[in-house]
RNA sequence: GGGGGAAUUCCCGAGCGGCCAAAGGGGGCAGACUGUAAAUCUGUUGUCACUGACUUCGGUGGUUCGAAUCCACCUUCCCCCA
């Protein structure tokens, strides 16, 4: 099967701006094809992985990627998908999350020599004069054309700024300069960005008569409808440091049961015939296909080592049998526990099971807290500085386990 | 440029000068039921020394015994006219 079929098969495909043509140039490693990435915080999160993995696909096929920081882009902020306006950010924080982009990617994207390149938008946007860009590439844009798109629709009524309406125009010159100058053909993106990538391939028919393809992939939504990879918290992320390998893991193995196998099929590179295959599996292996999705994603974004200890650390805490040291651990220093040992209220607290003392009451009083396997209803309960020594199991509700010891 | 309106807790949104830590919904958390799922039901959802005290209603001052509520100014947003 050929590349462009396996990411249609996958569900990976949303629209492209001519199919046969796209077709040939990727099946054939033809395309040297880019994908922006908005700095706009300093860490890749899950949104970004599907872009990441359709990156190292199509390399795998023989075609070359280009990733396109944002730099520049970052300063004015994509109003595509979005309701409200976006913070501005400074030019330090862009520097800085670039960097961190870079560092991260370079996990999943073979970066060698001639194989693939990073380039940031900020090297060429930022230099740009205004009266020159306006005659230059202005002319090329049809107002009423951009007005109709559909990422400024429903801003038109919210309120647009004159400042996030150029961020099209940006987003365009971005296509145009890369093909000019690195000889970009393709570019991809979520299909919130159709309008803009459309602009793009506009720009560049009209300013060199060339022809550059625009495609973009499927974002990975749950059934009901909203993005994936949103926690109540905030995004999951990809550094191991805001989200651990094994929140992580708890992530993809929690999923909805009718998100289960699109998200197998369109994030994971386990090979299309086997996940027919398990598409017919008995529903009552449900379990296990989270397992997969949960194991494959945590290997191929932290490595297998830490897959490996995601999974026992599952296995430990929710069927009880395997070793529980991979078990998310709290240290503290012997100080910092009395002599006479810790209210539980207050270990809870410390140990950022909860925010607040309030809420660690109300908890034990609804008794949701579960120390060494034992629920604990005595809200004056002390654990003793002996057993701390030792480790100490505590779990709140369900699902969230950790481990205080005085290491 | 002129006129009008709005800002409330994580979000939306009610709120008469005292009975307001502030209705209701959403979301979150916990309990029950389950499969570490979904749906449903129940409880809970400012902080602490928790039958009490303290800090919150865009900001700063003021009126008052008492202000989320009234007044002045400031900031931000929205609407209408030009």
């Amino acid at each position: 099967m050929k590349i462009y079929e396996e990411l249609q098969a996958r569900g990976l495909i949303a629209q492209v701006t001519d199919e046969e043509q796209i077709r040939e140039l990727i099946n054939n490693g033809g395309a040297k094809f880019y994908i922006g990435f908005d700095p706009t915080a300093d860490s890749l999160h899950v949104g970004h992985f599907m872009a990441l993995c359709l990156m190292k696909r199509l390399q795998m096929a023989g075609n070359k990627p280009i990733v396109l920081l944002g730099g520049g882009t970052g300063h004015i902020g994509d109003p595509s998908g979005r309701t409200d306006m976006r913070s501005m950010l400074t030019a330090e924080t862009i520097n800085h999350n670039c960097e961190c982009f870079k560092k991260q990617m370079s996990r999943f994207i073979d970066f060698s020599e001639g194989e693939a390149i990073v380039v940031n938008n900020a090297d060429w946007l930022l230099n740009l004069k205004y009266v020159e860009l306006l005659r230059d590439v202005g002319a090329c844009f049809s107002v009423n054309n951009m007005l109709r798109a559909e990422c400024y629709k429903q801003r038109m009524e919210r309120g647009l700024s004159f400042l996030e309406f150029n961020y099209m125009i940006m987003q365009a010159y971005d296509f145009l300069y890369l093909h000019n100058n690195y000889g970009c053909n393709m570019q991809f993106g979520g299909d919130d960005q159709w309008s803009n990538m459309l602009a793009g391939s506009d720009l560049i028919r009209r300013k060199t008569g060339d022809d550059a393809f625009s495609m973009t992939i499927t974002l990975l939504m749950n059934s009901e409808g909203k993005k994936m990879g949103k926690t109540a918290k905030g995004a999951v992320w990809l550094d191991p440091n805001k989200t651990s390998p094994f929140e992580f893991y708890q992530y993809w193995r929690n999923v909805d049961d009718a998100d289960v196998m699109k998200c197998i099929r369109m994030l994971t590179f386990i090979p299309i015939e086997e996940i027919d295959a398990m598409e017919n599996w008995d529903g009552s292996r449900i379990n296990e296909k989270k397992e997969i999705l949960a194991y494959a994603l945590t290997e191929l974004v932290h490595g297998a080592e830490e897959a490996e200890k995601a999974k026992a650390a599952s296995y430990a805490l929710f069927s009880g049998v395997g070793d529980d040291s991979n078990m998310p651990t709290v240290e503290f220093a012997d100080a910092d526990i009395a002599d006479e040992g810790v209210n539980v209220i207050d270990l809870l607290v410390m140990m950022q099971l909860c925010p607040s003392k309030g809420e660690a009451r109300r908890l034990l009083q609804q008794g949701g807290v579960t120390v060494d396997g034992e629920k604990v209803s005595d809200l004056g309960m002390v654990i003793s500085k002996a057993s701390l020594k030792e480790g100490v199991k505590v779990r709140k509700g369900k699902k969230v386990y950790k481990k205080a010891i005085i290491g």
